[in-house]
DNA sequence: GGTATCATCATTGTCGACAATCCACGGATC
DNA sequence: GATCCGTGGATTGTCGACAATGATGATACC
């Protein structure tokens, strides 16, 4: 390699143009995930296109992925609808999300020998922090965002990408139902001991202590969302 | 419900028209799967299109599919290829698959109140004979399906659509790379007896024995798949 | 000789238009 | 009164063509 100017440009990030279809897909899972596309609503390809003024084509691809990661279901010829996600549906969220958490925190207290468990556990503990302080705050929102950063950097850590994307749509799964029921929240204090459990398990490096933590969390999110849910129909 | 004559068709299926994506998607992962396609190839969609005798339309949605499983890589502009999935790579995939494999073969366990569980462990022990039966014969390839058979029906009968749905992918890489290397099996005796033990554990509701089996077996498959890889490269 | 520049070509990205399909609504029929 | 057609409207599915982009090879220049 010649020692040309190309040595120095380290700070250069590589430029990723990223596609038209991409730029649609992030928008319209963010509109799922906020509600501004409601559970069962009919996405319409005309429409769409024309608000965002591209043709039906990468509209149709942006819409062909999100319906390939379940956020969308298809009715051939019918349309593209919101999914809903009924009590049955979200219970199967939570088993898969337990299967991937698991196997992410299981990798990093196995990788313990390197020095990314001791990140990954600060990481982990920070965020702990952060829910405190925003469940003392009172402030809802900031604690949902920091419940979502914990469990994304648990997943990250791990270093596994593929456990890496499907989480990532499991959350924007968990994301629309959260969304959906409009942010009941119960017993802040204890949702952030279930994670920092969690964290001290890992930190730990006691695999069956974070396999329980990590079921028992997810089994007492599942309980609030689900009595949530009732809630909310009832009243 | 009126008396009609629908009552009687219960033999119907639901005809269920495949879109031309569908189709598609399914032809080129077969292709992906039996290295038709090898690793590292340019797919044309023009090339492709007319071989189908279908526009660029509907490939393109079924490539774009094929693209978010994972199995090819896109660089804009210039076209997709098939991904190539190096030591690393094959590690993470198996790192998935224990995460997807142990949680459904424990929410087989846990589900032992219903009459499910013991259908699934007839189910897993047929598939073992049927391994067992093919490697005394020498016939790898039978051996082989019914190796894979024996993983689908771990997933399915966890009855966790999502599971199913990420354990659908990893098994097309993981049948992707065994097909790379060409069915070099050690051991076939062994093999048969690591499935053995995991269906006699879920058997017993023995949580810690499903998860040390399935770890088991998944580095043991690891291994050879990667010893088998390096020995391909050398040889 | 090595490098920069340019034309060429193949390939993907995007678009507008047409065909096929399906639901909704009236009207006709028994 | 309920059911069966047929039409109308809207939506998706598909196609062919054009624009944009990036690689390739030839040519001119230092």
């Amino acid at each position: 390699m010649p020692a040309t100017a190309a040595r120095s440009a380290g700070r250069f990030t590589p430029v990723n143009k990223e596609s038209t279809a991409s730029l649609i897909t992030r928008q319209l899972r963010e509109g799922i995930m906020d509600g501004s596309l409601p559970a069962g609503s009919q996405l319409s390809e005309a429409r769409l296109s024309a608000a965002f003024g591209v043709s039906r084509g990468p509209l149709r691809e942006a819409m062909q992925r999100l319906v390939q990661e379940g956020l969308l279901r298809a009715e051939p010829n019918r349309g593209l609808f919101v999914k809903e996600l009924d009590a049955e549906e979200i219970r199967d969220l939570y088993v898969a999300r337990t299967a991937v958490e698991s196997a992410a925190a299981l990798k990093i207290v196995r990788d313990a020998a390197t020095e990314t468990t001791p990140r990954a556990v600060a990481l982990l503990r920070a965020t702990c922090t952060a829910m405190r302080r925003a469940a003392t705050a009172g402030d809802l929102s900031a604690l949902s965002d920091a419940d979502f950063d914990f469990h994304e950097e648990l997943v990250t850590a791990s270093g596994s990408a593929r456990l890496r994307r499907m989480h990532e749509t499991l959350m924007v799964e968990t994301r629309m139902c959260l969304t959906a029921l409009e942010g009941t929240y119960y017993d802040p204090e204890d949702q952030v001991d279930e994670h920092r459990r969690i964290a001290d398990a890992i930190a730990d490096g006691d695999e069956a202590a974070v396999l329980r933590a990590i079921d028992d969390h997810m089994h007492q999110a599942l309980e609030r969302l689900i009595r949530g849910g009732e809630a909310d129909t009832r009243g």
